[in-house]
DNA sequence: ATTTGGAATTGGAGCGCTCCAATGGTCTAT
DNA sequence: ATAGACCATTGGAGCGCTCCAATTCCAAAT
C-alpha cells in the first residue's frame, strides 16, 4: 500500500479511499492509483482492513456434515441472502461432531465474525454456554432443542404426523420408527411420532428403535427387525439417509417396498426424489430456511435483543413410491420358506 | 489483552506467550493470566494476531458444489490431512459458476490464506491469471486441464475406457456418452470414452452427446434420444449425478435397465451405493485424493519452486446393477407398440 | 484583493496482537 | 564477593489498514 501510495504520488490514505471506492477522489487521482495498484499487483489485506476497521462483514457457517445434500441446500439459501446484505460467508465442517462443532464456532469467534449460522449442529444449548451468545448466533434445522437460542426450523413433530398420518390412512397399525439417535432433531420428531401413533389410536403399538442419521446406521436396526417373529408393517426414519440405508438392507433381505413394508423418510433431499428410489418424504423449505436465518441474523445485529425467536416452518408430505396399503401377510423376509399365496 | 495484563499483574507480552503456549512462562504466571482470561472472558483476535505474525496457518478451500456428495468426501480428506499439520481449513462455495470461483480465489487471497485447494473448479486456467500463483495453489478433481498448476485427478481418460471395456465386454456395440457440458473434467472423460470405442473396434459408433453434471441435465438428452429410430443399447454418463438423472428418465418412459439399456456413471458417489439404484460407475479415490492434495500444498510450501506435479490416481470400474449384456432388439419405450412376445 | 466555503488530500493515531532486544533477578562457579 | 550464565519478564516497534481532524487548494462571492 506505502508502494503504491508512493507510485501514484499520493498519500496513504488516499489509496485505502480509492480501494475503498469513496465519492470523494478526483477522477484523476484514483485512476492513477488504480493503475499503480495494478502495476504492483497490490491487493488490500483483509486482516488488516477488519482490524482496523473493528467489522468483518462476515457471517460464519457451520455445516454439520457435508456429505448430506439437506444442507448443501440450506447454505445455498443462507449464502444468497448474505449475499444481498453485503456479507461474505465462510463455511466450516461440524463432521457431524459435537466437540468439533465448539471447536469450530470458537475459531468463527476468533475470526471475528459478526454472525453465525449453525446448520443442524449436534451441541447441546447447554454445552454452548457463553460461546453461543459471545456472537448473534441462529441454529437451522436442528428442531426446537435450543430454547435460549434464536432457531429456524422445520416443524419436526408436525412433520412427523403427517408422516404416521399417511401411513395410518393407507391402513396400517405397526408402525416403527427409526429414531435419530445423536441427532439433536431427533427428541421432536420421536414425538410427533408418538403424537401421531397416540391420534390414530395405535399408542399402544408405539415402537422406536435407535438407529440413526445415515445411510449405514440402518443396516442393524433393519436386520433386527427382520429377525423378529412379528414385524412391523411400515417404518418412518428418521431422514432421507436413514431411509435409503433401510430400503438397501430390506432389498438385500429380498423384502419388498412397499409390497411387503411401507417406508417414509425426512428432507426431501434430491436422493428421495431419484425415481429408483422414490422414497416418501416430508419436505423441509430448504432456500427459505437459509434466508430465514440470515434475515434473524441480520435483525439481531441491529436492534439490539429481545428474547429469542423461533421460526417454524410448516413441513409438508410428499407422496412417492415407497409407501402403499399393507399386505395381509405381515412383513417377513421372502426367501427362506414363502408360507402361499 | 490490555484488561488480562493488568488483571493478572503483568505485562502484554507475557499475555501473549501464554496465550501461545510458550514454554518460557513459569507456572505461577502462566495460571494468573489463564484464570484473568477465563474471568475477563478474553478471546485472542485471529486477525491481529495473523496480521502481526504475517501468518494464518489457514487452507482455503473452494468447493465447486455443496450438494454434489462426491466434493464433501474430498474436502474430509483434506481437512483430515490440514489438522495434522497444524492448518485450519475454510471453505468458500463456488456455486458451479467460473465467475463467482475467480471471487472466491480472490477472497482467499485477501484473507490471506497460506495455500489453497480447488475442488472440482471451472475455470479455465487462463482465466485464473496471476490470481492462481499468488499463493500456492492446487487443483483436485478436474482432470488434466490445467498443465501449468499443480493438479490431483483421478485419470478420467482411463476411468471412462474402464467404462467402456465393460460396457464392450458385455457386447455393447452402441455405447453412447453424456457429455460433461461445461464442467472442465468434460474433456478428458470425453477422451477416454473415444479411445475406449476405438479399442473395442467402434470408432464409427462414437456418439457424444452434450448434457452436463447434475441430474437435472439428462432430461433433455434422454427425450431426445428416446425418440431416435435407432436408440444405444448403453449409456456412459459423465457423472453419477447425471447417471441418475438418466435413470429417473427412462424409468419414466419404461425402459428397463439394464434389460433394455446398460447404465454407467462417475465418481462412485454414496448415492450409486444405493440398492435401488445400484449404479455401476468409476470410483474416484476421494480421500486419498485430499490428503494428496494437501500434501502437495505443503511441500509447495516449504521448497520453493519446480514446476508444477501433476499426480493422477487410478480409477476402479464398481460394476453394480445398471450393466448387463444388450437385448436382442434395440432400446425403445415400452408403452406405445411391443414389437416382440 | 480578501474572505469564505467546500472539496480533495494528508498526517498520524490506533485496531489487537507478536516479536525482538533489553532488563532484572537468581543461581552457580570462581 | 563478584563475574558470568541463564531464565523469566517487559517495553516498544511494527504488521497493513482505516478514520478523524487538520490542512491545502481552488473557485466563487464579497
Amino acid at each position: 500500500m506505502e508502494d503504491v501510495a508512493e507510485r501514484a504520488n499520493v498519500s496513504r490514505a488516499l489509496v485505502s479511499l480509492v480501494m475503498n471506492n469513496s465519492p470523494q477522489v478526483s477522477e484523476e487521482k484514483r485512476r492513477s492509483v488504480l493503475q499503480a495498484a495494478r502495476e504492483l499487483g497490490y491487493r488490500p489485506n483483509l486482516m488488516a482492513r477488519n482490524l482496523a476497521q473493528q467489522r468483518t462483514h462476515t457471517i460464519g457457517v457451520l455445516v454439520d456434515d457435508l456429505r448430506n445434500p439437506f444442507f448443501g441446500e440450506v447454505v445455498d439459501g443462507i449464502e444468497a441472502e448474505a449475499a444481498g446484505h453485503g456479507f461474505r460467508v465462510i463455511i466450516l465442517n461440524g463432521h457431524r461432531d459435537a466437540r468439533r462443532e465448539v471447536e469450530a464456532i470458537e475459531t468463527f469467534l476468533q475470526l471475528q465474525v459478526e454472525a453465525m449460522a449453525l446448520v443442524g449442529p449436534r451441541v447441546a444449548e447447554d454445552d454452548l454456554g457463553e460461546i453461543g451468545t459471545a456472537a448473534p448466533c441462529v441454529i437451522v434445522a436442528t428442531g426446537a432443542a435450543h430454547p435460549g437460542i434464536d432457531t429456524i426450523a422445520t416443524d419436526g413433530r408436525r412433520g412427523s404426523e403427517l408422516a404416521v398420518e399417511h401411513l395410518a390412512a393407507l391402513g396400517h397399525k405397526r408402525i416403527v420408527h427409526l429414531d435419530g439417535g445423536a441427532n439433536v432433531s431427533a427428541a421432536e420428531r420421536r414425538s410427533g411420532y408418538r403424537s401421531g401413533m397416540h391420534s390414530a389410536g395405535f399408542g399402544h403399538l408405539i415402537d422406536i428403535r435407535p438407529a440413526g442419521d445415515d445411510e449405514t446406521d440402518a443396516l442393524a436396526v433393519i436386520d433386527a427387525l427382520l429377525a423378529e417373529s412379528d414385524p412391523p408393517t411400515a417404518i418412518f426414519a428418521f431422514n432421507d439417509l436413514l431411509a435409503a440405508g433401510a430400503l438397501n438392507r430390506l432389498d438385500d433381505a429380498g423384502v419388498a417396498v412397499p409390497g411387503d413394508v411401507s417406508l417414509v423418510g425426512f428432507d426431501n433431499t434430491f436422493i428421495s426424489a431419484l425415481r429408483h428410489l422414490s422414497l416418501t418424504t416430508v419436505n423441509q423449505p430448504t432456500l427459505a430456511m437459509g434466508r430465514l436465518a440470515v434475515e434473524t441474523l441480520l435483525r439481531r445485529l441491529s436492534d439490539g435483543s429481545d428474547g429469542p425467536v423461533h421460526h417454524t416452518l410448516q413441513p409438508e408430505l410428499v407422496v412417492r413410491g415407497t409407501t402403499g396399503p399393507p399386505r395381509r401377510a405381515a412383513l417377513r423376509p421372502r426367501s427362506p420358506a414363502m408360507t402361499g399365496p
